[in-house]
DNA sequence: CAGTGAGCGAGCTTCCGCTTGACTT
């Protein structure tokens, strides 16, 4: 039996703390909090100081009675959760939950899991820090008070079930807030100057700008025309050297941000990749807040630059963290061992690990050099000059591994090419000749709808959230309905372009697509709704600014320099009389618009959300003939949304012929535009307009449907005519009547028998429940439903 | 998957942070 029991939170911590240690150590981990506040509404007696009742959530008892056990026979118990709030109360809470012994408990940290680390660790043992655990208790009571007195509130005046919480309200309100910036955004023209111009004797092009816009069109056709009869000579010429320097190694924050520009991961997904990474011992842990690399790594990602690029690539470099509310327990996020540059694993492993490692050893490397030329070019019949840049690189330093990519939109890309381009030697003095002009009419650009990563980015500077739930936190928003991450086509817009041409100004009139976005979070109207309410009724709780102060409350509580009990205090007695206020005498949330009459039948039409959503009614309940409703679409929002877009919503569904002796209806759902036919679905193409489809373009739809569905089956089993194997979005699968069976890794797809399918289909119970409920679900919903809750209730009374 | 469009009545929903599997699609 092991003399001494070491406890941290992470598994794939403790096998490789493990090793570190000899034989006297067991390594064990908690995985993360074992106790919480129970999950009903007594867990805080506010009239007691806030006492909390704590229990081990079911998931957590086996651990906490493996750990009982072992913590009984250890002669002592070391505990190594990390060193911040949480980690300190969750020592804590394992000193209570496995009853150890003063004596027979030490208390320990380390900021990296290396030998010489952990051994130093173990020689400078301490107690338990109470003041860092009260602090813990502060945040946690506070969090716990604010979400579940907020919460019902909406429930009353809102609508059931939804939440809000110190983090995720904030994060709604930024997204709602932007999106209101974005359509209150007026876009201004201006023209901007290119020229192409050729040296004298060569026949080496480079592009030059004028370095301010016109605004009136009537300026720029001005100046292209002065311009027809002028020559061009260099007015000076400037060369200056430019460093760039590599940024520092990834946080959880910034690693979520750059996988999701370079690799199109959401959030979710790059934790996902890189808790595999870090259990199969490539990475170190992913959830951090530190840009701090251990001297150990430090000098390993040296070595290995020396070794593979040579000694000026190298440069050594300490790196500071910027982010609010920083805590610092882990090192950033690196590759384990510097000398593997790639990996085996999957695709998106693979990927997301030359991503670490790439940013890693960059993060030690030399600045890149670079020569900017800034010519400025007279033109002789004007007083402005025009002005071309080129870079040369001299020394390419950390960019012979990684390039950063940055967050702007990759829209109006004729802004930016020519930026870096390279120059032609040239020379002061030096005539040129004007191979083309032209002026562009180019509109400024609203600020940036969020992604997922851009919104953890700005909640980071907000220190709001922390590495651990970011993700989740993307995801919560979502899941409540609060915001949506889609894809909205753009709309169509003219531009003017003047040009040169023989001797002449001429205007063109060109069409491009503005404001089309992929995979941006928006609002939605319960968000909204939910946003506003929650702004009128407790702004101060969801300002940008409230967990900057509650945090540097907490700080102070960690410093011992204030009682946590009474900061509670100090900010519950007026936040809970706010809740008490707002439930007796605030309206129920609305956001009813009214938005005209119908002229058809002289009633009124409005906008609300709905039972089932935002929705558009013409007349009213108590009318004697029933109103009429219909639902919003993607991209349509009751705040937004004209009484003309409202009234094309009642002109679907709508009969557009017959084939095959039945009838064909166009509407719109929840996917988009569709044709139903008898009891079949047929999504219409993009770009066709669901109020224009003929008769014969709606049979032609359906029948090229059909034929793209029998291409889609590669076999039909004799046996048995429900059986097929069909080619899917994933890959090949088999459709075995309502049932989808997944076929194993590795199968050779034309060798699958009847047997097989039979056999794989048995084996798979998800895919029988999937297939049962397809099949019951039409005809008993309502009543699965009402069995379900009345199940529910019995049980619960059960416990009592 | 998709067109709907609340009220006689019981109990449920909800927070943030720390961890990993056990789940479903």
């Amino acid at each position: 039996m092991a003399k001494n029991l070491l406890i941290v939170e992470s598994p794939a911590k403790a096998k490789t703390i493990e090793g570190y240690l000899g034989k006297d150590f067991l390594v064990k981990s908690s995985y993360g909090h074992i106790r919480d506040l129970v999950k009903t509404d007594d867990a805080i007696d506010t009239e007691d100081n806030f006492k909390q009742k704590y229990e081990v959530p079911s998931d957590k008892k086996s651990v906490v009675s493996e750990l009982k056990k072992l913590a009984k026979e250890a002669e002592m118990v070391w505990l190594a959760s990390d060193e911040d709030r949480e980690g300190e109360a969750i020592s804590w809470h394992l000193y209570e939950t496995l009853a150890l012994k003063d004596d027979k408990t030490k208390r320990i940290v380390f900021h990296e899991i290396t030998k010489p680390a952990i051994l130093s660790a173990i020689e400078k043992p301490r107690k338990i820090d109470f003041n860092l655990v009260n602090a813990q208790q502060a945040r946690r009571v506070l969090d716990r008070l604010v979400g579940f007195e907020l919460s019902p509130v909406l429930w009353k005046k809102v609508k059931p079930s939804l939440s809000a919480g110190r983090v995720q309200s904030v994060a709604v309100r930024l997204i709602v807030e932007r999106e209101r910036e974005i359509n209150r955004f007026e876009a201004e023209a201006s023209y901007k100057i290119v020229a192409q111009f050729t040296t004298g004797k060569g026949r080496e092009q480079f592009k030059a700008e004028l370095p301010h816009r016109f605004e009136r069109k009537e300026d720029a056709a001005q100046f292209l025309n002065d311009c027809i009869q002028a020559s061009f000579s260099i007015a000076s010429l400037e060369k200056k050297p430019a460093k760039r320097s590599p940024s520092a190694p990834f946080t959880t924050s910034t690693l979520q941000q750059e996988a999701s520009r370079k690799l199109g991961f959401s959030v979710a997904r790059t934790m996902q990749v890189a808790q595999r990474l870090y259990e199969a011992g490539r990475i170190t842990y992913m959830r951090t807040d530190s840009v701090n690399l251990s001297d150990t790594a430090i000098n390993a990602a040296e070595q290995e630059i020396v070794n593979a690029y040579g000694e000026k690539y190298h440069k050594l470099r300490r790196y500071k963290t910027k982010s609010a509310g920083a805590q610092e327990a882990h090192e950033a996020i690196r590759p384990t061992y510097f000398s593997e540059h790639s990996i085996d694993g999957d695709n998106a492993e693979r990927r997301l690990y030359e991503l670490i490692w790439k940013r890693a050893i960059a993060s030690q490397m030399s600045e890149a050099e670079f020569e900017k030329t800034t010519a400025k070019i007279d033109v002789s019949t004007r007083s402005e000059d025009l002005v071309a840049t080129g870079e040369i690189m001299k020394f390419d330093g950390f960019l012979k591994v990684y390039m950063e990519s940055s967050d702007d939109d990759s829209e109006n890309t004729q802004d930016q090419e020519g930026d870096n381009a390279l120059l032609p030697p040239l020379e002061k003095g030096q005539a040129l000749s004007l191979k083309a002009m032209n002026a562009t009419q180019r509109f400024s650009r609203p600020p940036a709808r969020y992604t997922e990563a851009s919104l953890v980015k700005k909640l980071e500077e907000l220190g709001i959230g922390r590495p651990s739930t970011y993700a989740p936190t993307i995801s919560t928003i979502q899941n409540r309905g609060y915001v949506v991450k889609e894809d909205r086509d753009g709309r169509e817009r003219h531009y003017t372009v003047l040009t040169i041409s023989e001797q002449q100004v001429l205007e063109e009139l060109k069409t491009e697509t503005t404001g089309a976005e992929r995979s941006k979070m928006f609002p939605t109207d319960i968000g909204v709704l939910v946003n506003d309410f929650l702004v009128e009724h407790f702004n101060d709780i969801i300002d940008y600014h409230f967990t900057a102060k509650v945090e540097k409350e907490f700080d102070e509580i960690a410093q011992g320099d204030k009682e946590w009990t009474a900061m509670l205090k100090d900010f519950y007695g007026p936040f809970h009389h706010g809740i008490q206020d707002t439930l007796e005498n605030a309206d129920r949330a609305s956001h009813e618009r009214e938005l005209g009459v119908d002229p058809a039948s002289g009633k009124p039409v409005t906008v609300r959300v709905g039972r089932f959503g935002p929705l558009v009614q013409i007349g009213a309940a108590d009318d004697e003939e029933k109103p009429r409703f219909a639902s919003l679409r993607k991209g349509q929002m009751i705040e937004t949304i004209s009484f003309e877009e409202a009234m094309d919503l009642f002109k679907l569904p709508k009969k557009v012929g017959e084939f095959e002796e039945k009838e064909m209806t166009v509407a719109i759902g929840r996917f988009g535009p569709y044709i139903r036919h008898a009891s079949a679905f047929y999504s219409l193409p993009k770009g066709v307009d669901p109020m224009e489809v003929s008769e014969d373009e709606a049979i032609q739809i359906i029948k090229e449907k059909r034929q793209k569905d029998i291409e889609k089956v590669i076999r039909v089993f004799e046996e048995n005519a429900e059986a097929q194997i069909e080619n899917g979005r994933w890959g090949p699968f088999i459709r075995l009547g309502k049932q989808n069976v997944k076929i194993p890794k590795g199968t050779d797809v034309d060798k699958i028998t009847y047997e097989d399918v039979l056999k794989w289909a048995d084996a798979d119970p998800k895919g029988k429940a999937a297939a049962a409920k397809k099949a019951g679900a039409k005809a008993t919903t309502k009543k699965a439903t009402t069995k379900k809750t009345t199940a529910k209730k019995t049980t619960t009374k059960a416990k009592k």
